[in-house]
DNA sequence: AATGAATGAGCTTTCATTCAT
DNA sequence: TATGAATGAAAGCTCATTCAT
């Protein structure tokens, strides 16, 4: 049972998280149309429907918000990538090209995201809260990788392969297909980027991701 | 024969050329310093050791400076790009290779230039003339990366395999990993970085990358 | 006989009046800690141990409160004021010796205490209504100071003593030394500032003041 | 001989000076006018007739305008006090009441130039900036009194008077009357404010104020 | 009566741009 | 050509006040 001032508070603390996600989804969707630089809290708060103080109501500074937005990206991608985990077969190859395609599919792979991932990478060396907030996330992830790309190494007796620097590789890979996506959206081409990672797989892990060699 | 006013001003013009460079370098700075979000033209020119005014004076606006600085940049790289192919054996194994070591030698692969480049990409998407800029020189460079990996291709019948592709691939790969050196200077090794690229390289064009394919 | 509903409602104005006092208590805390340009109605509120809203609720606005919380102090210190005089012996010279101690013992003469009062002085030309509180209770304080001193000058034949002049000058003297106390606090000493007061008194009423003179 | 870039800069500097005092000038306007709480930087630049950003561009910020609108009213102030002491004749006495006399002169005991001083003590404990610029002087000014109060003590022989206690008594006397001409216009009497420091003056050193004890 | 989320006017501050020198 | 004082629009932030609960 719940009294009534804890339903009360409850209800309250509902709201106000809710007002922060509101907040913050439309920071992105103002950075990705106008980028960081030109984002004022005023655009976010029209773009909310709110008021000109609602920003500093709930985050205290633009700072603050720019922080939280980020870290709101970085877990819904961290999000997004635990579950393309989780929802791949039990197997390290099949776990690895999940998440490869993972982060070519069209919900992550989009313009106007990448727009703003970028917007934060752009500015990742003057605000050092920037790169540690990117910096927890991404170092948990490379730990899966080059524990799937460690996995297929030993599977497959690719002697003389070092996991660590395939898992480097592919991740590069995609930040780089993001940033052409991103700079070159007319020659970018969803299907030649899946290609390219499956071309990377297969040359580098023949025996797991060649269509000849599988049974 | 040159008339004494045309000496005037071709010294002038040079004069104003040499001051154009001094602000583009000192906007540089700056950006690689404080980003370029919080870059001032009172910044640019303290840099450069000028007054307030002065930035106007040659650029006429701060949007104009900054377009002339990626301008600056994207010539700038596209020299040391053609200078690389240029220095390169006249293989085309040779200078693809050459290309990508170029990519990740320390005068390129430097953080405080690579912010620079990121801070644009950062506001790319918002800034229709960045991505002008960007364009122009990025297809002329993947247009000889095509020439270069179509000639490979055919040279060591890799039948099967996308010449385009492989050179969006290489791209992005050294896209992700100039990323990767912004955003996690600490984990980031630049002889790992050289090392995925080969790998790719070596997996994809085995008789020409591979050392026990080779003569 | 007390109906129900008057029972109620005197309850409810003892309430009301319990919860304005201790706002007043509360923004007198403020303006001490943070000086008047610095307190803001949440401050209040947090010192009180209340919500936002309260202040307004209750004041209807924070000019009010201001207004009440000077009338207050006025009210307070006159209070006191008459306090002294009644508890003094009927005498004029001791009622009057009375009065000018009672300025300099701690509860009056106290830094956090006085800060407020010159908080409010330092605003009386800006706001009429300050000069207004602070008038009312002011000239009855001075007509009583003028009927000690004219009964001291009558009683003592201090023939050329003009009570009303007298009775300015203690005034003004106790208001200086307050602000001696609150600008200069380490220097200050209530010893010094008690012996100035009487200093004055026995020189120009030296047959009521000079133990010498007295029986 | 002065080169042309010293005139200039020379030339400049005198410039910046007389906006700087311009901006102090209109600030205390408008402070003795409005209050110090109510007083914006928009107000002080429209009362000198300039821009908006003009405050910021020599002043940095808002509270250094004030401190430094502060060190002015105290280096006039003092000014005026070492003025009035050196104009005096060559005598303690007529030295120290030639001080009394300009604490009360229409050019300082103005109700508009007494109300920045109680604007800024009434700010004194909230500001500790406030009082340490008030304090500097105020301990010099201290100093010089008790040296002519302590030169009468000795000079008329008026043993067991404490000369400091002396020159308290005499600051904190002009401070309340400075504080009765603000608070109480109507009631203050500048003749009456004279006649109180007076009546002590000759109350306490009867040889040298008295007439009847003068040649 | 009391709460605290929301508002929006008004503030200080920053800064690209202009212009007299 | 170069300077740097001056401008004024626009930004982030504060806070008295309102109001649904």
């Amino acid at each position: 049972m719940v009294s009534a001032s804890d339903g009360k508070s409850t209800r309250r603390a509902i709201a106000k998280k809710y007002r922060r996600q509101q907040l913050i989804d439309a920071t992105i969707k103002c950075i990705s149309k106008k980028g960081l630089g030109s984002t004022t809290l005023a655009d976010v708060a029209k773009e909310a429907g709110l008021s000109q103080g609602i920003v500093n109501l709930h985050f205290n500074s633009k700072d603050n918000l720019l922080n939280e937005t980020l870290l709101f990206l970085a877990e819904e991608y961290h999000g997004a990538f635990m579950d393309a985990l989780a929802g791949a077969p039990d197997d390290a190859s099949a776990k690895l090209l999940a998440l490869m395609k993972m982060d070519l599919k069209p919900a992550i792979c989009d313009r106007s995201k990448l727009a703003v991932w970028f917007a934060f990478w752009g500015e990742v060396r003057a605000v050092p809260t920037y790169q540690r907030i990117c910096a927890s996330y991404d170092n948990k992830q490379h730990e899966i990788m080059v524990g799937l790309t460690d996995a297929i190494v030993r599977e497959g007796e690719y002697t003389g392969t070092d996991a660590e620097m395939v898992a480097e590789a592919l991740s590069s890979l995609t930040d780089g297909l993001w940033l052409s996506c991103l700079v070159n959206p007319k020659t970018f081409n969803r299907s030649i980027a899946l290609q390219a990672v499956l071309s990377y797989l297969q040359a580098i892990f023949p025996n797991h991701y060649l269509k000849e060699n599988q049974p």
